[in-house]
DNA sequence: GTTGGTGCAAACGCTTTGCATCCAT
DNA sequence: ATGGATGCAAAGCGTTTGCACCAAC
């Protein structure tokens, strides 16, 4: 896996980063990213859509799908996926970690160090699985919504 | 998260829990069920729908849907969600545990511990956070697929 | 006989695609 | 100038639903 190289707030290294993959920095890209990095929570495409829109007004639903399919390309963006089966976007953590999201109030409270790193050694040597990929989510109750 | 109180290989316990919930033992969930029993590895609904046709001519795909609806609700079956982001069902494993599945041959190789309920306590502890569920998939090369 | 389940086909919603136009480089 | 990106609309595909009929109880 390939780990960013630069803080997303950076849009300088950003361009660059999309130029390095003779990919174009365009303003429905940029809006897209910007609309991530605001969020606090997992935004489903249509709240993407409906964000990126009020940026840039004339931003197809189609783009939207585009970019985000670029920026998960780009490590910059991960997809996840909800229980109810849906599909959502956050902006990529630093590192490899976990996202907990909170079951009531859908905010991604924090970022946990990934328990599977032990795990998957011990796994390989016991079983003689290599374990290659995993993936984790967490769902929880935040303390503002366990009143 | 109830848990299911009979082995799947029952056929009269799994009637019996049917009739409690006020269910019909059709010939089609049975056959979806026994189609998930005999296999090793996941099954994507087409696959399922197939085979179930092979034991039961006539089956349409809408019932398909709806007897694995019903048998995950009775968590006879679970849901996974593959990495493309395809749905796949199988028989729920006994208790709490992970599967491990082989992205070459798609076999499902090994149930591991759950390695979360420690953690979920420390986070508990840690964060205040109340973590209430969790999902977790492995992915990797078994033994045969590795040469 | 009743009630829930099934089969079929139509409807639905999310996602992708074809194509003419546009614009970042 | 030119090739990749966009916007739009149509197509695609997995899934759900309405309804008449059927079968488990």
């Amino acid at each position: 896996m390939i780990s960013k190289l630069f803080s997303i707030s950076n849009y300088d290294e950003i361009r660059e980063f999309f130029h390095e993959k003779g990919l174009k920095y365009t303003p429905q890209r940029q809006a897209v990213l910007k609309v991530l990095q605001e969020s606090k929570s997992y935004l489903s495409i249509n709240r993407i859509h409906r964000n990126v829109k009020e940026l840039l007004p004339g931003t197809g639903l189609a783009t939207v799908y585009r970019s985000l399919e670029t920026l998960v390309e780009l490590n910059l963006v991960v997809k996840v996926h909800l229980e109810d089966g849906c599909h959502s976007y956050a902006t990529a953590p630093e590192g490899h970690r976990h996202p907990i999201v909170c079951t009531d109030c859908s905010r991604v409270i924090q970022y946990t160090e990934c328990p599977m790193e032990d795990l998957s050694k011990k796994l390989s040597k016991d079983t003689g699985i290599l374990i290659q990929n995993h993936f984790l989510q967490l769902f929880g109750k935040c303390k503002q919504c366990q009143s």
